[in-house]
RNA sequence: GGGCGAUUAGCUCAGUUGGUUAGAGUACCACGUUGACAUCGUGGGGGUCAGAGGUUCAAAUCCUCUAUCGCCCA
């Protein structure tokens, strides 16, 4: 046996064993065993930034849910990758050109993306570096990257699809635009402040010159593009309004009052101008009502198309200009300061600007009814439940899925397009996507010179869509999308004038395939039939929508099944304030510090525990983290005692339920069985906090505090004995490490291979030992209830100790009288480990005491009277101290004989309960008595 | 505006379908280094379960309202 440290030093320790696991390729699974599966694909972290707590969390979860089955026998898959974060990334090195005075447009885009792979190889090794220090046992041979060839292949391929069935499409849109970035930014760029505006009224009058009406706005520069004024249908003083034609001020131009149940009747004046290019919910109001979508800003945010006055004005320079002049013209009514949640970008916290653009979308309406069925029937379940309505609610109103990106990092989309101006009499089709309208199919033939079918005879697949060109008339515009990149049909096309879109998809459309595309789809893989569905997806619940949402929608539509059965949701990891962690606000904790001071198993049983059922958010304390450094040590010295009591020569029994056991150890047996059977549950039904504490408390409070005590001193006794008690320690930390090991595997790891020379048939590491199957027969209640009357005696004794302030090590004499004959059997057959847990220099276990005697005593629970013998008693103080003990029992009894005493609880109370009540009348009753009698051996009454 | 959730010890949090004297980690107090562990041991103090009503024999737990805080969606 080997040295090993008074302190748990887990640099040590965690720096070898995760080179041992690759080595040996323990994480690796094969799509060939017949072993059942168990798969987690990764919530794919992003290459911009390093892991966070969140990450920390994440991880941690899924590892252990991953440890835990291959333990139980699963073939247990966990693949991880990364994914390429288009705007978040590309903007990262678009700052750092900027250092160099470089713009992307100058550099072009083959070169912004060379740059960007070479970033990206960087982050990634770095993020997977962060994953194996935190311990997560993926199949690392499996790695996947968003836009690594074979996801890229998926990404094609479901565009593809959804592109032939019509379910990609291009429209207009209102994104959110930063006129100082030039770029859409998605809606979790976006960082909402409250601002302190104001709220401008205006009369617009009507065109007759009869009358007018007022409509409040924060942004009077919009005015300029307004193409309706607002009202609510509900609203009783503008109902005679709707319909009637007003004069917009300045710009001089006629727009209708609609109604719209969209108004707030109760904003401003209850009427609102509506500007459908340039604010989001106009827009939609817009569409409703088929109103005309004037572009008054420009991407710099400066006026356009508007009278000469204000063109190529700034729009915060232009407010002011309107401002003046609807004063001077006698329209403005009022400026009220106004209170408003504002936009601003978070990279440079310029206001963003609604912005209309065209582009391509998902029809989400023609794919969700399947993805609401299937959490409804419960195909997918929720964890904790209560995220199914968040989900549901979030799909049920949907909006299709704007798909496309204004960047060049990331899968640029497949589609190659030219407008074709067709023959005088042929009509273009005015839907897109049907290209069997054979008098339009002939006319785009001739139209391209006839050399359509050179184009494409045999050059893979294609679809063609054709539609009626949107602003001409007797043009069609075709599109042509195309699986593949590079291939003779590209050239064909680019050579004959069709151009590709310059757009990219959205990160979120090829993270969607993620759980298909990670096991080889569109392949039918022998990976793929094994492990999808998969089992069990793991993320915080922020990204339900962005996410989990989208995965569900594309696993049914393509694989016709659900991506996974179950969808954990854990929480957010916050600061102290309970503040979200972000890098802008400077209090990110990086878990790498975290394990650096605590070790990555105290890391990871801290986030368990943190992360409780009801799924609240974790607010960042040290506190814990610290604890449970102190379980790591404690771990460490408790199996550094077994091991080093085994002693070399130790060979373990093979039926350690075959040896002659005592109470202790019965007790202890029957604990481990019960926890190995509790954590085994509790850990199938996603409890890890739960699962976690047990374990803490049985280790710490039932094994070290208990038994081990116990046992110390048999240790040094009679060898038959000492083998009993070493088979004991040895099953039970044999049987905890197994337990502990998916929360905490480097530990469990290091004390597995000091069992190992105990045992050669124990497995080469515990990442594949055989999980625990727990002993349920072997759990008598009966023991407990022993075991507890015994340790009930010892720490009676130890309060009576703790009472006079006597030091452990003077040893004293006492005397027990125990409540019944059975406890009396119980009390004398352990008297020695008694003895030994209370340094007792006499114990004499008897039917009654002399009463001059001098001791302090106390009564257990079953009214066992234990008495100390002091020489020098104060006789007042043990007064005080019983009759402190009896009035605190007399509270106890009142409550109970009340409750005993009122006839409804008699009568419609649990039987169950009524029997309790009476039962712990008894006993206190009993105990009473046993307080009174010492009471009155003191002298007091 | 709609929805979800929270409020329990100084701090961070547990508390399954109502029935314990309401628990844990940490902090605090007293005593203790007895060879696994001071990152420890033994013993202890500390809570009107946010507030007000209600249901019930019985409420931290179920219902309603109020207050405060947080999140999501619009």
């Amino acid at each position: 046996m080997q040295e090993l440290s008074t302190k748990y030093n887990h640099k040590e320790v965690e720096n070898k064993w995760y080179a041992f696991w690759e080595e040996k390729k323990l994480f690796e699974v094969s799509s060939k065993s017949s072993r059942k599966p168990y798969c987690i694909v990764i919530p794919p972290p992003n290459i911009t930034g390093s892991l966070h707590m969140g990450h920390a969390l994440d991880g941690t979860l899924q590892d252990i849910l991953i440890r835990f089955r291959r333990m139980q026998g699963f073939d247990a898959l966990w693949i991880p990758g990364c994914d390429h974060a288009g705007i978040a990334t590309e903007n990262v090195i678009e700052r750092e050109l900027a250092k160099e005075n470089i713009n992307k447009r100058e550099l072009g885009r083959d070169k912004l993306i060379d740059k960007i792979e070479n970033w990206k190889d960087k982050h990634e090794k770095r993020i997977i570096l962060q994953l194996k220090k935190l311990g997560c046992s993926c199949d690392w041979s499996r790695f996947a990257f968003t836009m690594d060839e074979k996801r890229s292949k998926a990404v094609k391929e479901a565009f593809f699809r959804l592109f032939e069935d019509g379910l990609i499409y291009k429209g207009d849109y209102i994104v959110n635009w930063c006129p100082r970035c030039q770029t859409a930014l998605s809606n979790v760029e976006v960082e909402y402040q409250d601002t302190e505006g104001k709220l401008y009224y205006i009369n617009y009058s009507m065109s007759d010159g009869k009358g007018q009406i007022t409509v409040a706005t924060t942004r009077p520069e919009t005015m300029l593009g307004d193409t309706a004024v607002a009202v609510n249908p509900k609203d009783k003083k503008y109902k005679n309004l709707v319909g009637k034609i007003l004069l917009l001020p300045l710009a001089k131009r006629e727009i209708p009052i609609i109604a719209d149940e969209r108004v707030e009747v109760s904003f401003g004046t209850g009427a609102v101008k509506v500007t459908p290019a340039h604010d989001p919910v106009d827009f939609e109001i817009g569409k409703t009502h088929g109103l005309a979508n004037l572009i008054i800003l420009d991407k710099e945010g400066k006026m356009q198309q508007v009278p000469a006055k204000y063109e190529g004005l700034d729009r915060f320079k232009c407010r002011e200009e309107i401002v003046n002049d609807l004063r001077k013209e006698g329209d403005l009514v009022k400026i009220d300061s106004h209170l408003h949640s504002v936009g601003h970008c978070y990279r440079c916290g310029t206001m963003i600007e609604p912005y209309l653009s065209t582009q391509w979308f998902v029809n989400i309406q023609k794919l969700k009814e399947p993805a609401i069925e299937a959490v409804k029937d419960g195909d997918i379940k929720f964890v904790p439940e209560r995220w199914t309505k968040v989900y549901l609610n979030w799909m049920e109103e949907v909006k299709d899925w704007c798909i496309s990106r204004q960047i060049w990092w990331g899968h640029q989309i497949p589609v190659w397009t030219r407008d074709i101006e067709l023959p005088a009499n042929v009509k273009p089709t005015p839907v897109p996507g049907h290209h069997n309208n054979a008098q339009v199919l002939a006319a785009f033939r001739q139209a391209i010179g006839g050399e359509w079918d050179k184009i494409v005879a045999g050059s893979g697949h294609y679809f063609l869509s054709i539609a009626q060109h949107p602003d001409r008339s007797n043009w069609i515009r075709t599109a042509v999308c195309l699986t593949d990149e590079g291939t003779s049909l590209q050239q064909l096309l680019e050579s004959h004038g069709w151009q590709r879109d310059t757009d990219v998809l959205d990160t979120w459309f090829s993270s969607a395939l993620w759980p298909m595309s990670t096991l080889g789809w569109p392949e039918d893989t022998a990976n793929l039939k094994k492990f999808y569905p998969t089992s069990t997806l793991v993320t915080g619940y922020e990204i339900i929508h962005f996410w989990v949402a989208r995965m569900i929608l594309m696993g049914l539509k393509f694989k016709g099944d659900v991506p996974f059965r179950t969808v954990y949701i854990h929480p957010i990891v916050r600061d102290k304030e309970g503040k979200k962690m972000s890098k802008s606000k400077g209090n990110v904790v990086d878990p790498l510090d975290l394990i650096d001071t605590f070790g990555v198993d105290a890391l990871r049983m801290a986030l368990t525990q943190l992360n409780t059922g009801a799924g609240q958010d974790i607010i960042f304390s040290l506190d814990r983290f610290e604890g449970m450094r102190n379980f790591s040590n404690k771990i460490w010295n408790a199996s550094r005692f077994i091991l080093v009591n085994l002693g070399d020569d130790f060979k373990p029994v093979k039926d350690v339920y075959g040896l002659s056991l005592g109470l202790d150890e019965k007790f202890i047996l029957g604990r481990i069985e019960e926890v190995n059977k509790d954590v085994t549950e509790l850990l199938e039904s996603f409890q890890f906090s739960e699962a976690g504490e047990l374990l803490f408390k049985f280790f710490w409070h039932e094994l070290c505090d208990w038994y081990i005590e116990l046992v110390k001193y048999r240790l040094k006794g009679e060898e038959k004995d000492s083998q009993i008690v070493k088979n004991t320690l040895y099953y039970v930390l044999s049987k905890t490490l197994r337990l502990l090991h998916p929360f905490m595997p480097f530990i469990t790891e290091e004390i597995w291979h000091h069992l190992i020379s105990y045992d050669n048939t124990l497995s080469e590491s515990i990442v594949i030992a055989q999980w625990p199957i727990p002993k349920i027969d072997k759990i008598e209640k009966k023991v407990a209830e022993d075991a507890f009357k015994k340790y009930e005696v010892i720490q009676a004794s130890r309060n009576l100790r703790a009472e006079w302030n006597i030091k452990f090590h003077e040893s004293l004499d006492f005397i027990i009288i125990a409540s019944s004959e059975k406890e009396e059997k119980i009390l004398l057959e352990e008297k020695d480990s008694i003895m030994s847990l209370i340094n007792a220099k006499s114990l004499q276990i008897q039917k009654k005491v002399s009463s001059e005697g001098k001791f302090s005593s106390g009564v257990t629970s079953s009214s066992t009277c234990v008495y100390l013998l002091l020489k020098d008693i104060d006789l007042e103080k043990e007064k005080i101290r019983i009759k402190e003990e009896l009035k605190n029992l007399d509270e106890n009894l009142m409550r109970i004989e009340k409750k005993l005493a009122n006839k409804d609880f008699m009568s419609k109370a649990q039987h169950s309960a009524v029997e309790k009540c009476k039962s712990k009348r008894e006993e206190l009753l009993k105990k009473k008595e046993k307080l009174m009698g010492i009471l009155k051996t003191v002298g007091g009454r």
